[in-house]
DNA sequence: TTTGATACCTAAGAGTTTTATGTATGTTTG
DNA sequence: CAAACATACATAAAACTCTTAGGTATCAAA
């Protein structure tokens, strides 16, 4: 009996994550234009290689709260009998995108500079 | 009357630093041998040119519990009729930046990845 | 038919940070 | 020389975000 392993990686001790979730969130409906929620948590852990498993509890009531925001807007589809919740970015929800991507760069080069980083020779496989 | 403007650019909307704290603090100490609270937040303002200003009510706690958990060691020391704490890292302590730095490291790189960020062509002044 | 994957959801609790205080000394400036 | 500002410590209530732990239900595969 064998066990397939997907990921070498560990999950990151999660307190680094926070306040993080709506700007990689505007970010992948930005690119994607439409996704539901279930979609988000599979993307983010295929695109990070299991290194971030967004948490359901932690991802709905925020996708809630970024639609009764305006930043987001919903259309439900159904997929035999189950449903499908989709979400899209409006146009407020683009502007903000850019503020938060935009403002996590700055904020990733100020604690480069700050931890003394060399990205260059950062080796994450 | 003139008022005098240290930093141009703004403070981060601080739900990004979460998670970040303890590492600083680890970082600095290890670079400086030996630090106050105070001096902590004056040289993280100056560092970051003030986009990361860290506030008393959560750094105190924190150096506190990170003591308690036997990272750091303390010392008292006299200014004139002022007390000053100074903090150091233990050998855990050390350690722990080691395993703290290179993590947020990799989270960096994860999330240049996810976001999709060219830090090569950002510009922080 | 049971397990696992898909797909939604909520609520209690934990953990971290902000905001608001409090105390006190030392320095600068009008 | 008094007021304002900077230094330096500290705590506590509230806010915020996420984890943990549950709940419901459909569909596919073993």
């Amino acid at each position: 009996m064998f066990v397939e392993v997907k990921y070498k990686t560990m999950l990151y001790s999660s307190e680094l994550i926070k306040g993080t979730l709506r700007t990689i969130i505007l970010k992948l409906l930005c690119d994607q234009q439409k996704m539901y929620g279930y979609e988000i948590t599979q993307t983010v852990k295929d695109l990070t290689k299991g290194r971030i498993q967004l948490t359901e509890g932690a991802l709905y009531p925020t996708l809630h709260a970024m639609e009764s925001e305006g930043l987001l807007t919903t259309e439900v589809e159904y997929i035999g009998k189950r449903v499908r919740k989709y979400y899209s970015v409006s146009k407020q929800g683009k502007e903000k995108a850019g503020e938060k991507i935009n403002e996590f760069a700055e904020f990733m080069e100020t604690m480069r500079v700050l931890l003394n980083l060399d990205l260059g020779t950062l080796k994450v496989q």
